[in-house]
DNA sequence: CTGGTAAATAGGAATATTACTATTTAAAAC
DNA sequence: GTTTTAAATAGTAATATTCCTATTTACCAG
């Protein structure tokens, strides 16, 4: 597909985040996948993370105290909510105005690419 | 204010980027920094960047290549539109929901704290 | 003005992330 | 199956960002 190629790398690392049943670190899923592939490089990690987000199998969740991954398992469309206190993330089913954002990037000449949003809040455990 | 503390290193950072007239990464506002302190750290300067970002004085605009950072010269409520390939930024005054941020956030048993939005897209000069 | 105190700093160390390059490899073409 | 080639990798180095701790300092109260 695409021009992309099918390496053990790139698949264990969609295994282990499918397996871990919850969010990694990069250096997380680095340490699970030495123990089937003890050369890999956590270049190596870092650049499929970044692959499999721009194709949409990966989400990356952006917390205070650094990046997290996660598989993809809801394709459709979503954001995330997290707590700023324990940084409980919770998958929200809405987008703002999807419509909207291609007409505002028209107005400044530009053409859509892409779009971030994500909602900061305190969850009820910690307030 | 609020417990904080004026300091020459915090003083300094809000002017460079005055004179700047243009974004900043933390490297390029450390090394101006240093003509006027010597011995400042990078540390400082990330410090007061967040602690600055936090009370609204910067913006802290995450491009691909990295962060950049802006005195905040507009105080009204705005986000930004960045191109992909050449990293132009835009302020656009439009914030898709806000009403509805809180509201989302309550559903979960959140209390809404903050939110982050952009666009990214193609500038007419990179089509 | 002087002392007390929480906030901030410098400096060094630890992490996180990205860049570079020679080598390897998946996959497509033959 | 073999060749070809662009994509991917390992390994190393460079940057970016954060953490830790002893020391300093802005600012408040007396």
């Amino acid at each position: 597909m695409k021009g992309y190629k099918i390496t053990p790398q790139r698949q264990k690392i969609v295994e282990i985040l499918g397996r871990a049943g919850c969010r990694l670190t990069a250096r997380e899923i680095h340490q699970r996948l030495r123990k089937e592939l003890p050369a890999v490089s956590i270049d190596t990690v870092y650049r499929n993370l970044h692959l499999l987000s721009a194709v949409g199998l990966t989400h990356h969740i952006q917390l205070a105290s650094g990046a997290v991954y996660e598989l993809t398992t809801d394709l459709s469309h979503h954001h995330h909510l997290y707590c700023v206190d324990c940084e409980k993330v919770v998958c929200i089913k809405y987008c703002p105005d999807l419509q909207g954002y291609s007409e505002q990037a028209g107005r400044y000449g530009f053409e859509l690419v892409g779009h971030t949003f994500a909602l900061q809040g305190r969850c009820s455990d910690c307030r």
